[in-house]
Parts: structure tokens; C-alpha cells; sequence
RNA sequence: GGGCCUGUAGCUCAGCUGGUUAGAGCAUGCGCUUGAUAAGCGCAGGGUCAAAGGUUCAAAUCCUUUCAGGCCCA
């Protein structure tokens, strides 16, 4: 008999799944996002998703994301990726939150970096063609970046960029120059910039780069030959006279020529001292703290107690003696001098460094820079044998100079950081030669004042820049290059540099129709007959630079165009763009409307390995990261989730291991919609809602609401990362292991049409839908294709996010629902231990007598509480501490929803079944 | 060398203005399930909150220093 049953049982049991709710959807488990991705891609180009979306909100409310432009110039990476996506975030949840969030993607065209790759293949050319081969290179990486961003999803004009090397815009950098000398902020100067004697240009600070590198130091006296007796220090300084030198000590021997100062601090102490060497000895001047170093390095020593002690300010104003040119040196204070390296005095050329020509400046010396522009001495140098010699080679020649003349006491190696030229990798000498620049001081303290308007994010990226603001220097604004917008300079007679701002828009409209090409190809007569300019106007070729066109895009992007604003609501940016492009843009704009370009203004860090180690410098990752790479190894939705799962206020960590993590995440999430949809399978639609909610439909709803509200909120602060962790805590937590996991058995053994069964799906159509919306910024295409599921026409960026409604906050349900997941921990641990005793296997086997409080239980139906805690045979008790006691169930299972229930057996036609099945099934029968 | 910033479980993040045994998800281990199945569920282990001082009745949280890392500048 009991075989009988058993083979009835299993016979039967084949039948009964037939009878059951399971869930059917097309919606495939496996994403294939680079197969599906490029398909969803081609539907939004053939549909044109972003026109549609642009033309739906045209009487919406204007958000202006302004797009940073990157350099076009090699293939989008990591780090640009996790900037587009970012800045795709923003304008995606800007629409969605109900905003016209155009967004007009642009590329930053000129510069040396283009110029130099062109250069280095073809020496020699003339301008006009390295301007040819330039913009050809730069359109190239246009197009392919504009395809790897396209593929990331990024949403924008793309058939309408903004290039800074379109006439119209490169006539806008040109009026906004004609601007800028209208306001007296343009001047030319002799100045030491930093120069890069391989390109042969002077060099913004942004392409200076530092290296290691070993150089010769050498220690030089300047024997001390009059001047001044300061009469306070008469009786100490009265023999400071001959035989006395002081001494210097420099890393570039080769500024020596140049040489027409020292520099001492005037509140530290310096002493004159005896010091002896091989038998031979010296009288020499330096700063006290300095001399156990100085011994060190050049192996004197000191005889008895220093001569004399006074502090620098003592020194102020004597001579001394060039050690090769026929020339004296003045002594001079200045709070510069540091007491770390050297003897305390410096070696000063003004025309070869920037605090020395800030001194030589205030006391009037010289500007001596005998250098070309590849670095070689010119005649000026007064030294013959070293004319022609490039500086750095001359090093040695000079320390044999002064080895011959007795001047030099010590010549070291010395490792240091020393400037080089980003893109020549050569080392940068400081030269003074003829620049323009733009006069800082005027706009400082405007710059300031519009700093503190500006929503920095995150905050200290108001310190940040404020910090840059004021100690920024006048800013150099000439590039003795082809690539750029021309210097709109002209010169009349003996060169007479003429600023003339009417002469620069004549400029500027004849570059908006013929480009600036025009520049370079018109020679100084046909261009002075063009623009009406007095005969014999001459022009010269250099370039204005690159960081004066991405730095006007707010008047050439923002201002111009009709669907756009300036100021801009955001400007989003890694964090080195404080110096760069914020700063750049802050300036122009402060120029021209005394107000930043940006209301608010957003930084990101740089994508660092697992070490926190930056990407270039890590062992495992040689190369800079193409983002291309990963897109076809995981999608661009992984890529996505990845930016949207980091704090991007901080550095962003990149791994494999986090692409790994983040394919499982996403699997949740596609996961969790796929039930939720194949759950949906027979509903009709919102309207056939009934009211058979349970207590868990009515919490998993308040629920979605904190969902809704916490998710809308991350997006309004840019919170993306809160975002992400909100909906994966959800999807894993509320959804997969609680709320869908205790529904399963109303959803597939209760009649279709239950009351609660269709509460439920009411509750997951619902859930389905805002999840759809939420995910979209992120998950641009399985938001996409999930959306699509629910057979709505249009897309689902096109979609609002989903408003919070006070009406499905439920505290009951919430505190109720906390009570009984305590207890449903204590009956899990249990279970568990019942299952590790072999007393039961499933949890559905379980007897379960749970001791509780039953006071906040009270009310929920025991078939209900049942439900919750995916039981087949609960019994409460009284009790204090819960506790829960495990024992196999005495019930039958029912062959059709698995439980152990009392009522299996009591039906006649379906004796294995339970009192809910027999109904569910014997109905269907008699329907069909 | 200077400025700004960061450092919480293997990974990504919570932890508010200092207040009970520092939390979550993922990963890991062990089970269950095979009616979400290249899925799902349960349980468990895992952190001297970078380190050291200090303030306080009390510090992951405030202060100082050190170490490590990032960006910018020299």
C-alpha cells in the first residue's frame, strides 16, 4: 500500500506542475550585453532617442551640463570613460528628474601635443602644412572618440559637437582676445618662462612634467669687494672685506653667466668663518646652519670659532665679484631663501628663474638670458668658447672655468626633480624672451569673489581652486607654435606690437568665414589690404594658448548656442582641472562678466589600481587602459555600474576583481527583473488591482517608496554611488530573498486570479516599473530592454523618474515587519541547526514552535505568518526570549505546493493534495 | 619641499554634529533546493576602523605626528 501511494504520489506530482503559476517571460537570464548593446544602439540612432527626448521636454525647465572638452588624441581610456559616464549620469537623471538636459559633446583641438606628433613624423614643413596635417589628425580621433563614447552609451549631439577649431568658434576665442586688450588685462614682457628647448616654445605650466635627474652642484665663492658699511654692524662687518668670499651653491652651473645677484635671507644667521683645506685656507661667508654641510660636501674645515655672527640683513647691498666675467654680484635679501640645500646665499639670474626676477625686478638688475631657443649660448654670454654650446653641455666647461680660476670649492653629483617638456621629454630651462600675457592681478580678487558663489564639489574644491587663484602668476598667452589660433598681434615700423581690439574683430570675422587658416596663408600685405589695416602692418606667426580656447567655451559653446545657457549649471571635471580648465574658464569668464561660467562645479578623482595606486605607475597595468577593451569583454553597462557603484569625489578604484564583483551584481539585478517580469506573465495590466494585499505587499511598497525618495535625492546631490547601493540592497534583500521568495507560493500555487495573487502582481508590475526607471541612467540598455518588456512604445529615457507618494508609507507595516524578521532569524538558526542534526532537510519538513512575545504579531493571520516565514507548521507560544524548537512535521506534504499541510488527505479526488490545492485544482478542472 | 585631499572586513560602500558587543551588499566556507536552475534560499567565519600619541567619563568620529596613496605646484 504505502509503495502504491509513493508511485502515485511521483506519477501525479509530473501533473501538478503543469497546474501551477510558474513564471514565463522572453526575458533572457544571460545579458549578451556586447551582442544586444550595439543593436540597442543602432534602434536609438534609426529612432533618434536623443532628438525625441530634446523635443518632449522643450517647454521643461533648462539644465546645462557644459562638456569639458578632451584633448583629440588617442582612444578613450578609463579615465575618459569614467568622465563621459559621469557626466551621461548627470544629464540621463537630469531628464528623468524633468529637465531639457541638452548635452553637446566637445573636443579640444589645438595644441602641442597634435603638433608635436605631426612634427615628429615630417621635420621641416612649413606652417601651413603642419596646420593641414594637424586638423586632419585632430578630426580622425574626433570620429573615433566620438564612436567609443557613442558606444558607452552617452547620450548628446553628436552630429553637432563643438570643435575648437571651427572658424566660428576660433572667431569667438578671437573677440573674446579683443576683449581682453579692450580691458588693459594683454601686455608684452621680457619674462622668464619655462622653455622647452626641444620644441622650441615656451611651455604652460600644465605641459611641464618633473623627472629624477642627476646634475652637477657645484659650491662657488664670490670674493666680496665693496659696497656699503652698515653703520649698526661697523665694528663686526668693518673687516669683511678682502680676503673675505662669500659662497653660493647651485644645481645649474650654466645660469652663472647670468648671474648678477645673491640672495641671502635676512633673518637668519650667517657667520664668517676660517676654513682650511689641504694646508691652504679660506676666509668664506654663509649661513650658520649651514656649515656642517658645507664641510661635508667640500671637505673643509672649520679653524676655531666663527670670525664674525650677524644675520643676513647685514649683507644687504655689498659687492662681489663675478668669478669669470669682469661684472660684480650685489648681495640682497629675500624671504625666499631657504636653509635646506646650499650655503644660505643665492646664486641669482634673473633672467634664468622666477623668484630671481621677481627680485632683480624690485631692485632694478639686469635681465641677462644669453640663450637661443635650442638652448646654445649666444655672443651675449661674454665668454667665447662657450657661444654656441647647448646649456646643459656647457656645465662641464663652466666648472672647469671656475675650477681655473679658483672660484670653484666643490663640485658634486646631485639628484633632484627637474622640470622637463611634457611632450619633447627634454629638460626645461627658464629663459627670458618677448611673451604676452594676461595680467592676473586685475582679475584676482574678482576671481575670488566668484569663487565663494559656486557650489563646489565636493566642497574643499573651493579651497582647492581659491588656493590656485591666488597664487597663480600672470598667465602666458603666446605658444611660439603652428597649431592654434593665430596671436592676433600686429606690428608696425621697428616692431612695434600694436593691440588693437577693433583690428582683432575685423580679425575675428574674417576667421569665422575663411578660418584661421587664413593667418598663415595670406602674406602681411594681403592680410593688412583685407582687414583695412595701415600699409606696412606686419604680422608674426605665433599662436595663442590652448588654454585660452577650452577656457572661452562658455561664450563660444554656451552663450552661442540657442539650446544652451551660460552660466552653465555644471561643469564636471577630474580634479587636476583646477589649475586647468575650471581655472581657465573662471578667468575668461571673470573677464568678460565678473561672474564664473559654472553654478555649480563637480570634481572626480583619477581611476587608481586596487593599491590606490595610480593606473600608469602599477605593475599590472603597463598601458593606459582602453576603455573599448573592457566594453568588449564585459559591456558597457558593467562599465557603467562600475562608475555608478564608486564614490567619485575620492580617487575610483579599478580592478579586475571589482568587474567581476560587478558582473554579479548586475546578474542580481537582471535577475531580480526577470522574475519580477515572468511573474507578470497573466496580468492584465494597474487596473486589475483588487485589494487582496497582504502585511508583506503593504511593506515591501513603503519599501519602494524610501527606494524612490533616497534614489531621487542621491540623483539630485550626484550621488550616483547611493544610487547604486540603494537599488542592489533592494534588489538582493527586500526583493530576491525576502519579498519575491515569500510570494512564491501564492504566486504559483494560488489560482490565477487570488485576490492576494494579483495583489502581488500588482505590487511587482509596480516594482518593475520604477526599478526600470531608476536603473535607466545607469544601465542605459538593459533598462532599455527591460522597459521594453512591458510593451510601452517609447523608450524609457524618454520616461520621469518615478514620484515619491506619501500615500504607500506604511510605519505599521515597516515596525511590524521588523518584529518578524527577528523572529525569522531565530527560526533560521534553528532550522539550521535541526538540518545540521539530520532532524530535518527542507525548512518546509519543519514543525516549528516559536516562543515570542506575540504582542506584535497580533492580527497577522497564522496561515499569513505562515507565508512570511516560509513554514508548512508554525505553533506559537508565550514566551519571553524568542526562541524557536525544531521537530520533523507530522503533515503529509502536499504533492502540489510542496507543504507539510493537515488538510493533505482529505480531499476524496485528490487525496495528496492540500485543502488550498484541491480548491485550486479541482476549479481548474471544472473551468477548462 | 609646499598646497588640497584620501586611508573602516578580500571588494565596493554606510557609520549624522564623539555615546551600548563597528554595519550592509558582494565574495569565501558549509548546507538546502532543482517549480527564478549557467538561477534561488539559509547559516557561518571575517575588521587592534593605516600607525602612534593626545583631549574626554567616552573616539572610527576631535587634535598632533608618522606612514601609504592621489591631484596640483616648486
Amino acid at each position: 500500500m504505502q509503495r502504491g501511494w509513493y508511485r502515485r504520489r511521483s506519477r501525479m506530482a509530473q501533473n501538478y506542475k503543469e497546474t501551477l503559476n510558474l513564471p514565463r517571460t522572453e526575458f533572457a537570464m544571460k545579458a549578451n550585453l556586447t551582442a544586444r548593446e550595439p543593436e540597442m544602439l543602432a534602434k536609438w540612432e534609426r529612432e533618434r532617442v536623443y532628438e525625441q527626448i530634446q523635443n518632449a521636454r522643450s517647454d521643461a525647465e533648462l539644465f546645462v551640463l557644459h562638456d569639458g572638452p578632451p584633448f583629440a588624441n588617442g582612444d578613450v581610456h578609463m579615465g575618459t570613460a569614467l568622465n563621459k559616464i559621469l557626466k551621461d549620469l548627470i544629464v540621463k537623471s537630469r531628464t528623468m528628474l524633468g529637465f531639457r538636459a541638452p548635452y553637446i559633446p566637445g573636443w579640444d583641438c589645438h595644441g602641442l601635443p597634435i603638433e608635436y606628433k605631426v612634427v615628429k613624423e615630417a621635420r621641416g614643413l612649413a606652417p601651413a602644412e603642419i596646420r593641414k596635417r594637424c586638423e586632419e589628425f585632430a578630426r580622425k580621433f574626433v570620429d573615433i572618440q566620438r564612436e567609443q563614447f557613442k558606444r558607452l552609451g552617452v547620450f548628446g549631439d553628436w552630429e553637432h559637437p563643438y570643435l575648437t577649431m571651427n572658424p566660428a568658434y576660433e572667431a569667438d576665442i578671437l573677440r573674446a582676445f579683443a576683449d581682453f586688450v579692450e580691458l588693459g588685462l594683454v601686455y608684452e614682457s621680457k619674462k622668464p618662462v619655462f622653455w622647452s628647448t626641444g620644441a622650441q616654445t615656451a611651455l604652460a605650466v600644465a605641459e611641464v612634467e618633473y623627472h629624477d635627474r642627476e646634475d652637477t652642484a657645484v659650491y662657488v665663492k664670490f670674493p666680496i669687494v665693496g659696497g656699503p658699511r652698515p653703520p649698526g654692524a661697523a665694528t663686526e662687518l668693518g673687516e669683511l672685506g678682502p680676503p673675505a668670499s662669500i659662497v653660493i651653491w647651485t644645481t645649474t652651473p650654466w645660469t652663472l653667466p647670468a648671474n648678477v645677484a645673491i640672495a641671502v635671507h635676512p633673518n637668519e644667521v650667517y657667520v664668517r668663518q676660517e676654513f682650511r683645506r689641504d694646508g691652504a685656507s679660506e676666509v668664506l661667508v654663509l649661513a650658520d646652519q649651514l656649515v656642517d654641510k658645507f664641510c661635508l660636501a667640500t671637505g673643509f674645515e672649520p679653524t676655531g670659532e666663527p670670525l664674525s655672527t650677524f644675520p643676513g640683513s647685514a649683507l644687504a647691498r655689498i659687492e662681489t665679484q663675478h668669478p669669470f666675467l669682469p661684472r660684480r654680484s650685489i648681495i640682497l635679501p629675500a624671504e625666499y631663501v631657504t636653509m635646506d640645500t646650499g650655503t644660505g646665499a643665492v646664486h641669482t639670474a634673473p633672467g634664468h628663474g622666477e623668484d630671481d626676477y621677481s627680485l632683480g625686478r624690485e631692485h632694478k638688475l639686469e635681465i641677462l638670458s644669453p640663450v637661443d631657443d635650442h638652448g646654445r649660448f649666444t655672443e651675449e654670454v661674454g665668454v667665447p668658447e662657450l657661444v654656441g654650446q647647448y646649456v646643459f653641455d656647457a656645465n662641464a666647461a663652466i666648472v672647469e672655468i671656475l675650477r681655473t680660476r679658483g672660484a670653484l670649492l666643490a663640485a658634486e653629483n646631485y639628484q633632484h626633480s627637474y622640470p622637463y617638456c611634457w611632450r619633447s621629454k627634454t629638460p626645461i630651462i627658464f629663459r627670458a624672451v618677448e611673451q604676452f600675457f594676461i595680467r592676473l592681478d586685475e582679475l584676482r580678487g574678482k576671481a575670488l569673489d566668484a569663487i565663494t558663489k559656486v557650489n563646489w564639489i565636493p566642497a574643499w574644491g573651493e579651497n582647492r581652486i581659491a588656493g590656485t587663484v591666488e597664487s597663480r602668476p600672470d598667465w602666458v598667452i603666446s605658444r611660439q607654435r603652428s597649431w592654434g589660433v593665430p596671436l592676433p598681434v600686429f606690428y608696425l615700423g621697428e616692431g612695434e606690437p600694436q593691440l588693437n581690439a577693433e583690428w582683432i574683430r575685423r580679425l575675428a570675422a574674417l576667421v569665422a568665414k575663411r578660418g584661421s587658416n587664413v593667418w598663415f596663408e595670406l602674406d602681411d600685405a594681403q592680410l593688412a589690404s583685407e582687414l583695412d589695416l595701415p600699409a606696412g602692418t606686419t604680422k608674426r606667426n605665433d599662436t595663442i594658448d590652448v588654454w585660452i580656447d577650452s577656457g572661452v567655451s562658455h561664450k563660444a559653446v554656451c552663450a552661442a548656442r540657442p539650446e544652451l545657457r551660460d552660466p552653465a549649471d555644471v561643469y564636471i571635471e577630474a580634479t587636476d582641472q583646477h589649475r586647468g580648465w575650471f581655472q581657465s574658464s573662471l578667468m575668461t569668464s571673470v573677464a568678460l562678466h565678473n561672474r564664473a561660467p559654472y553654478k555649480t562645479c563637480i570634481t572626480h578623482g583619477f581611476v587608481v589600481d586596487v593599491d590606490g595606486k595610480k593606473i600608469s605607475k602599477s605593475s599590472s597595468y603597463e598601458k593606459p587602459m582602453d576603455a573599448m577593451h573592457f566594453v568588449q569583454k564585459h559591456g558597457a553597462d558593467i562599465l557603467r555600474l562600475w562608475v555608478s557603484s564608486v564614490n567619485y569625489t575620492d580617487d575610483v578604484p579599478f580592478s579586475e576583481e571589482m568587474f567581476t564583483r560587478l558582473g554579479d551584481t548586475y546578474r542580481r539585478i537582471r535577475n531580480t527583473l526577470r522574475i519580477l517580469h515572468g511573474n507578470l506573465f497573466d496580468f492584465a495590466g494597474p487596473e486589475e488591482s483588487g485589494n487582496g494585499a497582504t502585511l508583506v505587499d503593504r511593506w515591501i511598497l513603503d519599501r519602494l517608496e524610501n527606494v524612490i525618495v533616497d534614489c531621487r535625492e542621491a540623483y539630485e546631490r550626484y550621488e550616483f554611488h547611493k544610487v547604486y547601493h540603494t537599488i542592489n540592497d533592494f534588489c538582493a534583500v527586500a526583493l530576491s530573498s525576502l519579498y519575491i521568495d515569500i510570494t512564491k507560493d501564492r504566486m504559483y500555487c494560488d489560482a490565477p486570479d487570488s485576490p492576494r495573487r494579483r495583489a502581488t502582481q500588482f505590487v511587482m508590475r509596480k516594482i518593475y516599473d520604477v526599478l526600470c526607471r531608476l536603473l535607466a541612467p545607469i544601465l542605459v540598455f538593459t533598462a532599455e530592454e527591460a522597459w521594453g518588456y512591458l510593451d510601452n512604445g517609447s523608450s524609457i529615457h524618454a520616461q520621469l523618474f518615478p514620484e515619491p507618494n506619501g500615500s504607500e508609507h506604511d510605519p505599521t507595516a515597516r515596525d511590524t515587519i521588523e518584529q518578524l524578521l527577528q523572529l525569522r532569524g531565530v527560526i533560521g538558526q534553528a532550522i539550521e541547526a535541526a538540518r545540521q542534526e539530520k532532524v530535518i532537510g527542507n525548512a518546509l519538513e519543519a514543525a516549528v514552535v516559536l516562543r515570542c512575545n506575540p504582542e506584535p504579531l497580533g492580527g497577522i493571520p497564522h496561515e499569513e505568518l505562515e507565508e512570511f516565514f516560509i513554514l508548512s507548521d508554525l505553533t506559537l507560544e508565550r514566551g519571553e526570549e524568542p526562541s524557536a524548537a525544531i521537530t520533523k512535521t507530522e503533515h503529509a506534504k502536499c504533492a502540489r505546493c510542496w507543504r507539510y499541510r493537515p488538510s493533505v488527505g482529505s480531499s476524496a479526488v485528490h487525496p495528496d493534495l492540500c485543502d488550498r490545492c484541491d480548491a485550486v485544482v479541482t476549479r481548474t478542472a471544472a473551468t477548462r
